[in-house]
RNA sequence: GCCCCGGUAGUGUAGUGGCCUAUCAUACGAGCCUGUCGAGCUCGUGACUCGGGUUCAAAUCCCGGCCGGGGCGCCA
């Protein structure tokens, strides 16, 4: 029995980036898409690129009639796989070319093309999410998403060297985490659910059952009708939870697992920096802590008042991203400003173990020491408004022997953002979810 | 949720009442070319978001719909 789909050498195949000049004499298999075709009359050149890189097929109209003539047929981004011979060239940019001695179209592409991955203009967003597949073809879109798996490599590999075990929690839930706002409803045979808007809750009961230190890597929705370029309705939230830790604990995993992204970066996905402009550098550590009432003290040095317990505005931020690195923390935030399981500061309870990581005027994660005692928490979640019946299920967890714990939430689509340097979120994710956006 | 802005060939754009039978680039089709690699040259195809209104005249002004972009709020 044959495959007759792929060439019977298919299995040879080498990234069009691994060949080279010292492949002079050999031969290879390369398959990919057909970039470019530029046809001089007797002799003619194909670019055929991967993931990899490029390579340019040369083809004499003489030598190869067939594959002249076949080679001529092609529309730009089929997908053709060639055998041939490596051949060191001056006349070629790359040094080398490649003389086919086979060639197959393995898929043709209509014309014209929705979006020209080769084309010398622009494109907008919008078309390059309504096309994305052609769009990743693009060397630079590619690139952002190498980067993110570069990122989220570095991320596991340090998570796991500090002895952090991966899990997955439900992402179908009954309840929400901090409130009834924001969910989206769905219906569960003849119950009502909802999409999980963070792993919050199920990660610290998960502190009560010995895994010590958890990370999970996932979805979370939120039905908020913002329209920004740095929020979606779907995002990915790396999130850690560790047990017998403080904030400082775990803001001290935070600038550890950033610098393991960089590094990873640096070390997995240089071409893909190279390709996007980006040069890192990764920071200095400890990154600096700023206090909220620190805070408002700058921003009252720029006549603008902020009332204690209010959020920090766009403004606020950019006046204080002025004046730091571009990575700081800013830790003590007020309790009313922050969600019911953080705990408050025992001799200033108006203050609380509440720490948000920023990157200049950018919100990338958010986090703290939690509350354990389960008195304190029904406390806490009457005082917001919520009901404690509803939070049964998380209670019960804390009853039984929970030891002190402390975590973060960290936005991978924001994370990769900041570190391509691009403007916009969606332009991270490969199918962005937004208020209007369900399709592709 | 509040506010501002936009929609012109496949793609990206110029055009703010008549000079628009709409600009340019790129893509696409045909032709020429044995060294291209942003190939070149010649010729050609291809567009004003939809509906209503104002006007002698609308891509252009007004109203509404649809679609999109951005800011703020909120957050990852």
């Amino acid at each position: 029995m044959t495959n007759d789909l792929l060439p019977d050498d298919i299995a040879q195949r080498r990234p069009c980036g691994s060949i080279g000049p010292g492949d002079d004499g050999g031969t290879v298999v390369v398959a990919g898409f057909v970039e470019d075709l530029r046809n001089l009359g007797n002799i003619a050149f194909l670019t055929v690129r991967d993931r990899s890189g490029k390579v340019q097929l040369t083809l004499l109209k003489k030598k190869m009639p067939e594959l002249f003539a076949l080679a001529s047929s092609l529309s730009r981004e089929s997908v053709v796989a060639a055998t041939a011979k490596v051949q060191r060239s001056e006349k070629a940019n790359a040094g080398f070319e490649l003389l086919p001695s086979q060639l197959r179209l393995l898929g043709a592409a209509e014309s014209p093309l929705p979006l020209g991955p080769a084309d010398a203009v622009g494109v907008e967003v919008e078309t390059a999410l309504n096309n994305r597949f052609l769009d990743l073809r693009r060397p630079q879109t590619m690139a952002v998403f190498l980067c993110r798996a570069a990122i989220l490599r570095g991320v596991r590999e340090q998570l796991q060297q500090e002895d952090f075990i991966e899990v997955q929690t439900p992402k179908i839930v009954a309840t929400a985490t901090e409130g009834g706002a924001g969910l989206f409803p769905m219906q569960y045979f003849e119950r009502k659910a909802y999409l999980n808007q963070s792993p919050q809750l199920y990660k610290q009961i998960l502190m009560a059952s010995g895994l010590d230190r958890v990370w999970e890597v996932g979805p979370a929705f939120r039905a908020e009708e913002h329209n920004t370029t740095r929020h979606l309705n779907e995002f990915t939230s790396i999130d850690i939870e560790m047990a017998y830790a403080d904030d400082e604990a775990v803001m001290g995993v935070l600038e550890r697992v950033l610098q393991a992204a960089m590094r990873s970066l640096n070390e997995h996905a240089p071409d893909a920096l190279r390709t996007l402009g980006v040069t890192l550098v990764p920071p200095q550590l400890p990154l600096p802590r700023i206090t909220y009432d620190h805070c408002r003290a700058l921003a009252a040095k720029r006549d603008i008042t902020v009332a204690f317990g209010e959020d920090l505005s766009m403004e606020v931020l950019r006046a204080i991203a002025d004046e730091l690195p571009d990575l700081y923390f800013i830790t003590r935030w007020p309790s009313a400003a922050k969600p019911f399981y953080i705990r408050p500061v025992p001799d200033s309870p108006q203050h609380s173990f509440a720490f948000d990581l920023q990157y200049r005027e950018k919100e990338i994660t958010s986090g703290g020491q939690r509350v354990h005692d389960v008195g304190m928490l029904q406390q806490r979640l009457l005082d917001q408004g919520l009901d404690p019946e509803a939070f049964a299920y998380y209670l019960k967890a804390f009853r039984y022997g929970m030891p002190p714990h402390a975590g973060w939430g960290l936005g991978a689509d924001r994370l990769t953002l900041i570190l391509t340097q691009r403007e916009n979120v969606r332009e991270c994710v490969l199918f962005p979810r937004d208020r209007e956006r369900i399709v592709p």
